[in-house]
DNA sequence: CGGGGATTTGAGGTATATCAATGGCCGTGG
DNA sequence: CCACGGCCATTGATATACCTCAAATCCCCG
């Protein structure tokens, strides 16, 4: 059984033009008649709630999303293991980039709270970037820019301390948030430390820990969901930190 | 200064045809018309000395490259952190992906013995995709398969144990060979005991400690960089292996 | 044949997982 | 409105996998 999100609701057709996310999101950069023709492929935008999915692992691939509002985590599951939290979509991010050329979704997104995304049926999309190189353009380095968010993953979780994944991920949060005209310093984690810990490969306590022992410091302060940055640099300094541990050789 | 990898050798243009890659390369699935057109943005191949960079981080990105023969290592370099060995690349496989879109290479790719690389110059490539719609479906799935790549890699890092790791990549290496028509079960490793640790987030001395281990217990044997898989269960058992250790909740 | 990097092996320390119990928050229902 | 229950988060005590340092050996290459 599909996912059924409500259908309802929000402005019939999407306007990119007055959208705030319109400098981030994957039209940039279009002329004005090629945003419209992007605009008629945009599917009435889909309402999520709290734990409901957007897409589920496995499922056919047809469309990329826009988040729009709200945010979404994806999780991978493998035979005979725990799931994988693997990613964060915040307003402005695509999700399903990794399905593309595949049959398959091959994660579940499920939304972290309220949440709206726009539906892009992706053979449509596909039809209209052959026809623009701009759009062309935007969706490689929207796939490449994810491969290299991954590979900046990869360091992070091959050798750090859980400090330093700590710390890299709320500058990676602060920075996003920036980015999209939020406050870098003082915003709601909408995920739990479940699924920080998870997505950090650390065990929920130790995120827990490491979150007291900064505040502590002084370098945040945190209360529940409410994460407030109040050092930055001290975070850029642990992030940035030499080696000491799992150094190779 | 570039680096400059001797341009001779090699029957002047490269047939894709004739190449024993043939079945898994990029050009997958090209009628033979589109086949010739690939094959004429094809560069002369590049011979590449072990130790030799093929790109250095940073350099302007304007080519991919496929792997003709024998292998190559990425690493990427942060600021104030050891450098990160990101992938291993094998015959057939693309160069370069991660930095379609962008201005420059996010890491460096270096010789790990004798190899040979055919050079794709990416602009052509992309114009020759506009006309190729088999081509860009190629693209994509090239591009996607790395990010799901990178994904098992999260999953990998994050909440394996040694073991798991190892035998992970080991049953890797052996299905890409296997794709490859070498031998699944005896191959010679060209990396490090230290590149494969840095991969896989290890110190240098647990890998060839959970190596003797595995040599104990017959599952394989390793000899030096020699290495057989005598037991792929015992390696599948263990990787798949669930949970137990760095557990969410 | 010699030298230097690569690999192996050993001993000890530590960061972090695990187990366990308590406390806080929030939505639900009386 | 308050009381209840479940989930989420915190905190403590303990176990352990893995890192680090150190030294010996192997092997490749000149």
């Amino acid at each position: 059984m599909k996912p059924q999100p409500a259908r309802r609701s929000s402005p019939g057709v999407p306007r990119c033009e007055r959208c705030t996310l319109h400098a981030r999101c994957l039209p940039l950069g279009l002329e004005l008649d090629a945003l419209h023709s992007f605009e008629a492929i945009i599917q009435v935008p889909q309402a999520l709630k709290r734990g409901q999915a957007l897409v589920r692992q496995g499922e056919p691939f047809e469309n990329l999303y826009v988040v729009r509002s709200g945010s979404l985590k994806q999780s991978v599951a493998q035979p005979g293991q725990r799931d994988q939290v693997t990613h964060f979509y915040l307003p402005g991010e695509v999700v399903g980039l990794d399905a593309i050329g595949e049959a398959e979704c091959h994660g579940s997104v499920v939304a972290l709270e309220s949440a709206f995304v726009c539906e892009l049926p992706f053979t449509r999309l596909e039809d209209l970037a052959e026809q623009l190189p701009e759009l062309r353009g935007q969706l490689y380095r929207c796939m490449s820019r994810e491969l290299r968010r991954d590979q900046r993953m990869m360091c992070l979780l091959s050798g750090r301390t859980a400090d330093q994944r700590l710390a890299s991920f709320l500058l990676g949060l602060s920075e996003r948030f920036r980015a999209r005209g939020f406050s870098p310093f003082c915003f709601r984690l909408s995920m739990s430390r479940s699924d920080i810990a998870n997505y950090l490969g650390l065990a929920l306590e130790t995120v827990s820990r490491v979150l007291a022992r900064f505040q502590e410091q002084g370098t945040i302060a945190v209360a529940g969901r409410e994460m407030t940055l109040l050092d930055i640099e001290s975070l850029e300094g642990l992030a940035r930190e030499g080696v000491g541990l799992r150094g190779v050789n």
